[in-house]
DNA sequence: TATTGTTATACTCTATAACTATA
DNA sequence: TATAGTTATAGAGTATAACAATA
């Protein structure tokens, strides 16, 4: 009786916090990539500017930018680092000579590679104590959320993020 | 076949990045949290607290801010904030003249409920996209995951989570 | 007039170091 | 000597505002 976890007040402790998880899991892998890539200029977040980069459909900074969640005064200063390493330069956008395109280098593109690798290796050991279906579902599901998310919240208005899950 | 979504080098685009999909959906956790806590000095961050020194094991602030991951000199400034407000109090450990140990008043444990069920809604729209089995492996895997972690740094070596995940 | 991108600046958050008091 | 807690300060990261070029 006295064993039952879920007798007593503290029946909602951190333990069962979705809060709490997803901070520790999130700060968690955030952390060990941010070691995997230490050799990175801009880290993790460079590294999802070049996933986004060596994709097709976004084209200017400001996309790429908002897609990520990024400050597009942030991402000058990290996409000058990713120039100087020489992995992704910038060219002049012909359809809009304001705008510029960001093209990954095939240095860029093997980094790309190699980093990916370096992931997968992190990400199984995170995973590492629930079985194959669980995965799957995590993985799925976490994607779905994200995608609904970054739907609601297309090109600019950052806000309605909030809206949607104030309420 | 132009429509397999697999068959290009895109495949592993940022909508398979799990560390993409962790990011986002964190960050909308957080940013609507943040929002449905405006109201409280410390935000959600000072709601794990209070939840963290509403149970039971929990002693002293070090203990605390170590499970929440938080430095021991934010903590300081997150406390005042929160006795101020007058939700908790420090109170001298007997055991230890050195260590402070945290109650929660009554006026914090209503509003304990009150923000647990702020949240328990938040959380609800967060996981609208799932069915009732996904829901449940979602919070259970990531529970096992981060409990996982926080046992592996119980007390000081935050590094052993590096350590953990890095090769 | 609105938008992309840049720069400089200010601000927020967090960590470091030094200290007091206990152990 | 090591630890809990506090304080002041330095640092990293981020956002704000003003700007130039283009739409």
């Amino acid at each position: 009786m006295a064993q039952d976890p879920c007798e007593q007040k503290n029946c909602r402790d951190l333990d069962g916090d979705l809060g709490w998880a997803l901070g520790v899991v999130f700060r968690a892998y955030a952390k060990a990539t941010r070691a995997a890539m230490a050799d990175v200029p801009g880290g993790p977040r460079a590294f999802q500017v070049l996933v986004a980069a060596a994709g097709d459909q976004h084209g200017n900074q400001l996309a790429v930018a908002r897609r990520l969640g990024i400050d597009r005064t942030v991402m000058t200063y990290l996409l000058d680092d990713l120039e100087r390493a020489g992995v992704l330069h910038r060219t002049p956008d012909p359809n809009d000579r304001r705008a510029r395109c960001l093209v990954v280098t095939p240095a860029g593109l093997q980094l790309l590679e190699d980093l990916q690798r370096r992931l997968a290796t992190i990400e199984d050991h995170l995973l590492a104590c629930l079985d194959d279906d669980e995965r799957q579902v995590l993985r799925s599901g976490l994607r779905r959320i994200a995608l609904r998310l970054d739907e609601a919240d297309p090109v600019t208005d950052r806000c309605t993020l909030m809206r949607e899950l104030e309420t």
